[in-house]
DNA sequence: GTTCCCCGCGCG
DNA sequence: AAAGCGCGCGGGGAAC
């Protein structure tokens, strides 16, 4: 394969050749010699090797990535040549893992790259590289949308390298949570001790021997029989309800969800030498969060944090971002007022101060109302006392779903629109509003309006959210890339070669961030994690005012919180 | 026998 | 307690 340095108008400077054996060593002396922006294809597919073969690259622009939020930006306008490149636009998860090492038939299409990925050719690369660099010099405010190109790419670098590293996982604490909760393991087959005591205990207050309790429809017949009246097994609804049954019940389900969902065999197939590696999806989700493929990482239940454990002689520091979303919400806006109540403290005790609601719970209903549309209960009541307190705020969002009533497009505070309706969904709409239209037809016309308003309201937010979450750990990588290499006595080399020896990004859901690093180094770590909060902050909002505090804790072991 | 959808519930 | 947004996953059971 084929390297080319391109000079800051695209011109070639200089190019080199390798085979694929060659490839980290070239990139690692391009790196340290020039340290370039490497442009290429999918850094899902490029950067696990350079990774296994040691090799780390700082910046990238990631064609398969941008060209997703290019083709849809509303920030560019002249999206024909892009739009026409569909190869590129391409949602591709990452390769499953290898589960069945017996499988020698594929091993070689699992070493070689994805079938159905994009172009990874140098004469394609560079040509759809043409095209993105002609969308953004012609977009409108491209230097938030370069922003954005920047924050998503470095995203496709963490990703892969969360992955390399994996995060550290107590094999042990989890199989001691597991028994506390279900019993010891059981053999293959049959379930957990406490579970068939829990599901006695459910069939004798139901005076019905067989029902399957795992079985919602079958479940339900057996409630209705036994004179619970509920519309669904869903626990909410059993807990409206007086029954000798209903505890047991409530407990079965939530041990039968654990077994299921992280279990003994979710350790057996995910856990390995100490450590959990999931598999992160950037750009998975419409609005630019990421998404997760097996495993479920972005759904660990607290209750199995404690399973998250330093190596000896590292530390964890974990850190979340308060009320991420809400502040977020501010300052897009512009709310002074909202601002203010989350200056250097907790937003919704802030709200409470200043006298809007009563309680933190009420702030907290309330703004959530806000952010996801909420109409009824106590959320309906405290929305419009944050709509006559926040005003600026709650015209951003009242906007955007107004916009997406009307079948309109919002975007992101850097640039990331919402996906283009489908031409049904308009059609829909138009003929609800004939004088001739049905009631139904009207009624579920009105429903989807609101449903894509609901929608689009929370786009905005949600979205701008991720930009500031990947500018946070964008920022933050680099500064722990920076960090000294501890002795190889201490190293952590479960971690991989090049996580092994300084502290680095294990884990990331959302609005939180956990770093695996050497004892001496968690001070720093935990330093560089605020200093890149605050870096995020100013670079997305200039010269606001608002706040990113973070909750931050170092430990040896992930608390629960 | 395989594929797809729904339910229910974990996370933010 | 959910509600109002965004997800992934396992299990059951219908559809193919």
């Amino acid at each position: 394969m084929r390297l080319v340095a391109l000079d800051a108008d695209g011109g070639r400077l200089d190019e080199e050749e390798t085979g694929a054996d060659g490839l980290p060593a070239l990139v690692a002396r391009w790196e340290a010699e020039h340290s370039p922006r490497w442009v290429w294809s999918d850094a899902a597919a490029w950067s696990p090797r350079l990774l296994a073969a040691g090799v780390r690259v700082q910046r990238c622009h990631d064609l398969r990535l941008v060209h997703r939020i290019l083709r849809h930006s509303a920030l560019v306008h002249d999206a024909q040549a892009l739009r026409a490149a569909d190869v590129w636009d391409t949602p591709l998860d990452p390769p499953e893992p290898v589960r069945d090492a017996g499988a020698t038939l594929f091993d070689l299409e699992a070493t070689s790259p994805r079938s159905g990925a994009v172009p990874s050719d140098l004469e394609e690369t560079l040509a759809e590289h043409a095209r993105q660099r002609t969308a953004l010099s012609r977009a409108e405010d491209p230097a938030r949308l370069r922003l954005l190109v920047a924050a998503e790419s470095a995203g496709a670098l963490i990703a892969a390298e969360l992955q390399a590293a994996g995060i550290p996982w107590d094999v042990t604490e989890h199989d001691r949570i597991l028994t506390a909760a279900l019993g010891p393991r059981p053999a293959p087959g049959t379930p957990p001790s406490r579970m068939v005591a829990a599901g006695a205990e459910v069939r004798a207050a139901l005076d019905d021997p067989l029902v399957p309790l795992d079985s919602p429809p079958k479940l339900l017949r057996a409630l209705h029989r036994a004179g619970i009246d509920v519309p669904s097994t869903s626990q909410w609804e059993l807990q409206q309800h007086q029954h000798p049954a209903i505890e047991p019940l409530l407990r079965y389900k939530k041990m039968s969800r654990l077994l299921t969902a992280n279990g003994w065999t979710w350790l057996d197939e995910w856990v390995h030498e100490g450590r959990y590696r999931p598999v992160y999806v950037p750009g998975g989700v419409v609005t630019g969060r990421w998404a997760s493929s097996g495993g479920g990482a972005l759904q660990i239940p607290r209750q199995l944090r404690p399973a998250l454990r330093a190596d000896p002689g590292w530390r964890l520091i974990s850190a979340d971002v308060s009320q991420l979303e809400p502040r977020v919400l501010a300052a897009m806006s512009g709310d002074t007022a909202m601002i203010a109540a989350g200056a250097g403290k907790d937003l919704y005790s802030g709200i409470v101060e200043a006298g809007i609601v009563q309680t933190r719970q009420e702030a907290k209903i309330g703004v959530l109302g806000a952010l996801y549309g909420g109409t009824t209960g106590d959320s309906g009541r405290v929305v419009p006392r944050l709509r006559r307190n926040f005003p600026a705020a709650m015209a951003l969002v009242d906007g955007a779903a107004a916009t997406g009533e009307r079948g309109g497009t919002v975007t992101t505070w850097l640039g990331r629109s919402s996906p283009a309706l489908e031409e049904s969904w308009s059609q829909a709409q138009r003929a609800a509003n004939q004088v001739d239209a049905a009631a139904g037809q009207q009624e579920a016309a009105r429903r989807s309006a609101r449903e894509r308003g609901r929608f689009t309201r929370n786009f905005v937010v949600q979205g701008t959210a991720a930009e500031w979450a990947l500018s946070w750990m964008a920022a933050l990588r680099l500064q722990l890339a920076r960090f000294e290499e501890v002795p190889e006595t201490v190293a952590a080399a479960a971690s991989g070669p090049v996580f092994s020896r300084r502290a680095h990004l294990a884990f990331f859901l959302h609005d939180e961030v956990i770093v695996h690093a050497p004892a001496e180094q968690a001070e720093a770590a935990a330093t560089a994690i605020r200093e890149a909060a605050d870096a995020a902050g100013r670079l997305l909002f200039p010269g606001s005012a608002i706040d990113f505090p973070l909750d931050l804790k170092i430990s040896e072991r992930s608390a629960q919180k």
